[in-house]
DNA sequence: CAAATAAGTGTTTTTATAACACTTATAAAT
DNA sequence: ATTTATAAGTGTTATAAAAACACTTATTTG
């Protein structure tokens, strides 16, 4: 091929995904248990190479799909890991991606096929490479985001109770919120849809179902927890 | 070289800075006019490539250094750019890097060398690739750290007023600002500390001096504008 | 029908932000 | 010397946002 900047040297480069799925109340991460060289046999991100004409989002999203079956997911860069000793064994800089997925739609075959499991993110094993990091950072940005932008909601079914959806960001912010406060923002401003179903499973009384509804938001853009 | 992950494609890295500086009440941006090809005689952001055995960080300063002659100056990674098509010439994925720097300590040498200029951020020429959109992101983050890290204090000599301070601010985040609630917002933060020698050159009645005192702002780490 | 349990609901207090106008120190002009 | 012009400096009130706080209700189970 013909390189334009001829003396220049080029690097590997990899998408690392941090993906994160709710469970039991508490943050999870997707790992992979690698059955391949190098690293056999411990713990990682999902990740991939970037392709010579591959978008870089584009990369991400396939590594993604490859790994998950997942298409369509939300998915935001993080940041970019460039020391270069980080891999050991080769000089690669890596871009970190970070998703939100529904747990029950990450196919269980894949599961098996990758030896992949989900982790707790208060409990994460020994991690290759600078991996641990690159989920603090994303957690970092998550709980940052969550806060000004709906993206919890692909962490969730599409009819979710309030006492879920309080679970899930106490469990992303790592901190317990008050429930009247926390209700009162919500109504205030406008976006959750009350269902007159209930879900009976967590409580006596039952919670009412909510929805997200896209287009109340897109009205007012207007997120604030 | 020997190849950890044979089969991967390698990709050439960039590094693109965006050099802010402050005058006239504005928030500058320091470009170069290429006088080399590819896109000579455009407008473009300061860049380099990434060498194989160099940390990200590091070429971003080395590359500050070579344009600027600066040190030890403050930088942010801001995000990395990656469309298969962004470089025409050749496929680059560029990493940005934000920094910050006072005008007066950039070589007047280097400006003639690189045939660079400043440019108000309201104000730039037409750029190469997607330099435009580089420094809209690098903006944009740059309006959201300001407001709670001290990091404009770069961008002033070490003796400034609360006006310049002021102004400053409002170029930074392209509003006004009312000057009593600034002033008692920094007055509560308590780590300027005022001088008894005015700055006769603005005004008839003079600005007081004041300085940043990095050990007061460690003690309470409370920054928020 | 009593007991247990999580869901649901408003008000008050506190804190942070926003709005607002006059006095003062000095240099320059007369 | 006196006046004039100019930007620097200074507190209070009003409004909005966040935090603190406790009881009632619907339903299942024993």
């Amino acid at each position: 091929m013909d390189r334009a900047y001829k003396e220049v040297q080029q690097i590997t480069l990899a998408v690392d995904c941090i993906i994160f799925g709710f469970n039991n109340n508490q943050l999870e991460v997707l790992l992979i248990h690698r059955g391949f060289e190098p690293e056999k046999e411990r713990w990682s991100l999902m990740g991939g190479f970037v392709g010579n004409r591959e978008d870089l989002d584009a990369a991400a999203h396939r590594i993604l799909h490859d790994l998950s079956g997942l298409e369509d997911v939300y998915m935001e860069q993080v940041r970019t890991f460039g020391k270069a000793d980080r891999d050991p064994y080769e000089r690669v800089v890596s871009t970190t991606y970070s998703a939100l997925i529904l747990k029950e739609q990450y196919k269980a075959e894949l599961i098996a096929q990758y030896r992949a499991r989900w982790f707790s993110i208060d409990d994460l094993p020994n991690l290759i490479f600078d991996h641990k990091q690159m989920i603090v950072s994303a957690l970092n940005r998550l709980r940052r985001r969550v806060r000004t932008v709906p993206i919890v909601f692909n962490l969730l079914p599409k009819k979710f109770t309030l006492p879920q959806l309080q679970l899930l960001y106490e469990g992303i912010l790592g901190e317990e919120l008050d429930k009247r406060n926390f209700r009162k923002k919500l109504n205030t401003m406008d976006f959750l849809v009350k269902l007159d179903e209930k879900d009976m499973s967590g409580s006596r009384k039952g919670a009412y179902y909510y929805q997200f509804d896209e287009n109340k938001y897109n009205r007012t853009m207007n997120f604030n927890i």
